[in-house]
DNA sequence: CTTGAGCTTACAGTTACTAGAACCTTTATG
DNA sequence: CATAAAGGTTCTAGTAACTGTAAGCTCAAG
């Protein structure tokens, strides 16, 4: 099938079908007439992509978890080491964030708002502490 | 003073320094012999800019803040405006980030992570839903 | 046969820097 | 005074993961 069939079943725009392509991670067979043609193996890949990168996987992480997936005999203590090294990232940045929006809050609620040039938020940001 | 220790006074890299000049939101003097001059209210900027960046603002959003800040009639309002919109945004990141977190744990927990190759990780990724 | 949709490639732009190369200036030392 | 190290300059390219745009080829329908 076209990058658009591919591209609406898996889920994902066509532009990042045909930069997966690109980079190599879902390479399709091509037409006669130079087209790509996706089979239905390839969008099962596509879509394992697309999930596997809502749930913030880098592209090389994709890399390798598809690896492993298309490889019958593969450990999935791999799979869970990979997954496990992800989670301790997000918990930091998670961490961050939310210090992040405490500092805000606290700022936002110290501000009056009105037209008073007097501003904490302003003071805060050059280093008032 | 020369770039070096705008940078050390700041907390920025002078690489970044010499960025912020490039674009326009901090941009020193610069002496005879072309080399960059920056002042006590330049590095006063750039510190201000260290200290938004690390509470997320952009680089526009910085730019708008430091206008403000510059401004001596500006209205504490508009800054205000400027960190409610910035807190939405990452209260949206936090709750989409906290969902993937559990989204995740919830797999690792599932994976026996020995070395048979039937794994829940990728069984999810593939969409078994 | 023409029109329009859909495909192709290639290049620029995005964000906020960072790394490296080639070259110039200043400062410290023998 | 010569020189070498340290630090300054600009420029280009690379990063992540696409997205947008343009020029041009191909295909299906009327």
């Amino acid at each position: 099938m076209n990058v658009r069939d591919a591209a609406e079943r898996s889920g994902l725009p066509s532009k990042t079908v045909r930069y997966y392509d690109e980079i190599g991670l879902v390479v399709p067979d091509r037409r006669g007439n130079g087209y790509r043609d996706y089979d239905d193996r390839a969008v099962q890949k596509l879509a394992f992509l697309k999930r596997a990168r809502q749930l913030g996987f880098s592209i090389e992480d994709c890399r390798h978890l598809l690896s492993l997936y298309e490889d019958k005999d593969r450990a999935s203590a791999d799979v869970k080491a990979l997954a496990e090294a992800h989670l301790k990232e997000i918990n930091v940045r998670l961490a961050e964030l939310e210090h992040l929006r405490d500092t805000l809050k606290h700022l936002i609620h110290a501000c009056h708002g009105d037209n008073r040039p007097d501003c904490p938020i302003l003071a805060d940001l050059s280093g008032k502490e």
